[in-house]
DNA sequence: TCGAATTGCGTACTATACTACGCAGTAGCA
DNA sequence: TGCTACTGCGTAGTATAGTACGCAATTCGA
């Protein structure tokens, strides 16, 4: 049986699609239209517009693309979010996310970074 | 016919698997931990840990929350290509900008960065 | 030496993202 | 009136995302 999504991210779709929609009214395209600016099918944009899916990353990004808006504005619709922490999180982010340093190296900086920083660390969920 | 991910994308996938399990392993968790944390099957996990599998939206930001990785880093590995410059500046970048640090703890970490890659450090700023 | 617990993973399955085909409605235009 | 072309969408199928179950390889304590 269909695991239908839960009601909330239903609404988030429902929410993404309508945007979606009107950015695609804004430019003057039809859904066949779009659907070639993607190389998605046009029916596919119907269905994403109604929100009956929720796109993969690859979509949005074509999408983003095609209607000249940021991605962030839609990933956003999908999951809320956007950190307050941002500040304190992005060092040790950036310190996990270079692939200049090895598991050991960066496990040293995030240490070194905690003590620093009396280890307020993020706490990003929760 | 298994339409299977051109090679470009299979590459990044293959980044971000390493990438996920090498922030498992930082945080000290197993395979199972970490599913039980996102809500998803150990199989999965350990599938998209070897570019198996694009993970949805929904999936990247389960796993950036259990691993406090914003979700950003993980999306930007399926993307676009990275500037190879990019990652190394975004750390010493993200040290200098960062509030939470004295400017003899930069100073510090700086120099410990910069041990760690070798001194390799571009010429972006000073 | 033997469980018992934990690790990662193969694999067959289910759920969902995405496509191919085609139909009904509408708008022009002779 | 009778095409012709365009619109959005229903639907059945295929491809891929994600799960359930279980196995082989450690590890550890008795």
């Amino acid at each position: 049986m269909s695991k239908a999504p839960s009601a909330n991210d239903r609404s988030q779709l429902i929410d993404l699609g309508s945007f979606i929609r009107s950015q695609r009214n804004l430019a003057k395209l039809s859904q066949r239209e779009l659907a070639k600016l993607t190389k998605l099918s046009d029916p596919y944009v119907s269905q994403l517009e109604r929100g009956l899916h929720e796109p993969s990353v690859r979509v949005i990004r074509a999408l983003g693309k095609a209607l000249n808006v940021p991605v962030e504005t839609m990933l956003s619709m999908l999951g809320e979010e956007v950190d307050p922490d941002a500040e304190v999180i992005s060092t040790t982010a950036a310190i996990k996310g270079d692939p200049e340093l090895t598991d050991a190296q960066k496990a040293a900086m995030l240490e070194i970074y905690d003590g620093f920083t009396g280890g307020k660390r993020s706490r990003t969920s929760e």
